[in-house]
DNA sequence: CGTCACCTTGAGTATTGTCAACTCGGGTGG
DNA sequence: CCACCCGAGTTGACAATACTCAAGGTGACG
């Protein structure tokens, strides 16, 4: 048979390893041994990846693997009752999309999730998944781990679009996002957006106006430089005021 | 020892053990077997029930176990940046509440639980539970579907909170207690809120007197019947237009 | 060079929050 | 036993934040 050797050739040459993968550390359980990063390393299949605006899976299909992004940004969006699509997450390499469908009652996917550009994923069968967290503790702790960071910032977001203005809602994503590329060791003041003022919006519970308005205001404040997508961050104390609803007028350092 | 026999006594009058919880189909695995049910009523632990305002943990305190709620009701909070409270979640019997603590980087809880009225609770030490998940397929995948359906219910929420009108909002919290209500063959049109408006407003996104001024508008459309914390639903079909958001001025069955 | 997203900006509006006064009911203490 | 107090809830008046509608502007791509 060649169709193997190719196709191990092919994932060589793709670089799908997770011993050899750069997200390891972000993505992996911490303390798992080569031999348990080979046994994972079985059960993944990667596909090829996503052109932007395609979708990795759609509410309503037969839920069957969870996704690890492995380069690209996916946003994950559910409809509501009455039509219309909320924006409930996007997902950055190293992270885990899919994982609000593991329980669904139906058996389905309870969201869809689409390239926000070009993305790769691993996918991960959850059966299989499943089955070796039974055998590897680690793994067992390590996905009950990321399930729960998942519901701390889905209450992040709660909170965040329950109580908080317009600003103090814009400021807490852009240093969310901040935190997010600096754990993958890229600037975190120099943020490239994946995503449209209008996912944003509705990700925040906001109008993309509003949205477009607060980029404006933030740069007028010398707070950020925004050029499109481009956001650089240029002074971030300002912008965690900002966040924390430090309405203060006037910078008064000294007088703390 | 008389001690032992002691505490088993007062266990067997509480009435405290899993095979004879009524709450059972709720808070357990499905598939699980008699046997299965012994391993995990051995590791559970089952405090002196809760006053009003009690507090089961305390954010920043040390992670040890989750909690199933075995009759009251109890809200989970966190408190923002700024220092205000949030009330992240209702937990009310069968459900379990301290999920979102299971990862949190620093060990400890990352919300505050509090009894809303006197409330029992099963102690679920974590580290245990884990051991036993990893024996028992079904134990693992039930806790896996639970915090599955909690993400869900953050994500609802955070919907909720963010396109929705405040009346859409009021109307779903309260087809959702309903729909929990019924789920433990309670009525589903006679409801009594454990929490204060307060609570609801905060957990809403929206101010108290707005809650407030709802409710009694909700009545005078004849869609509730309110005294104080009890609710009863008179037109269940009314509500869930209200909360899908069709704000047609009359009804017109006829119409469709 | 035109088209099409995506984004920005403006004007007017309205839903909801804030402040404030008042009611109701339960519990406590005189 | 009654008066009082306190927390919870209700209601009203007013203000403001953010939405809607509308009209451009900009950049990418054919």
């Amino acid at each position: 048979m060649e169709i193997p050797s190719r196709h191990n050739l092919i994932k060589s040459l793709r670089q799908t390893h997770c011993s050899d993968c750069a997200l390891n550390p972000v993505c992996l359980p911490p303390a798992i041994d080569e031999g348990e990063i080979q046994q994972l390393d079985d059960i993944i299949n990667r596909n090829r990846p996503l052109a932007r605006g395609g979708v990795l899976f759609h509410e309503g299909l037969a839920f069957e693997a969870v996704f690890a992004v492995r380069s690209g940004a996916i946003k994950t969006c559910s409809s509501t009752p009455s039509g219309e699509e909320q924006v409930t997450g996007f997902y950055l390499p190293g992270e885990i999309v899919g994982l609000d469908s593991i329980g669904n009652p139906s058996g389905n996917y309870g969201s869809t999730a689409i390239a926000l550009e070009t993305t790769a994923v691993c996918a991960l069968p959850f059966d299989a998944l499943q089955e070796l967290a039974a055998q590897l503790p680690n793994l067992q702790h390590h996905l009950f781990r990321l399930m729960s960071s998942e519901i701390r910032a889905d209450q992040q977001v709660m909170q965040l679009v329950g109580r908080r203005t317009a600003d103090e809602r814009i400021a807490t994503f852009l240093l969310t996002l901040s935190a997010r590329y600096k754990r993958r060791h890229l600037s975190e003041n120099h943020i490239h957006l994946p995503m449209s003022r209008s996912d944003i919006a509705n990700h925040l519970g906001l109008a993309l106006e509003t949205v477009s308005r607060i980029f404006t205001r933030f740069q007028q404040m010398e707070v950020l430089k925004v050029n499109g997508r481009d956001v650089e961050i240029s002074n971030r104390q300002r912008l965690k005021e900002i966040a924390n609803g430090d309405n203060e007028v006037a910078s008064c350092p000294t007088h703390v």
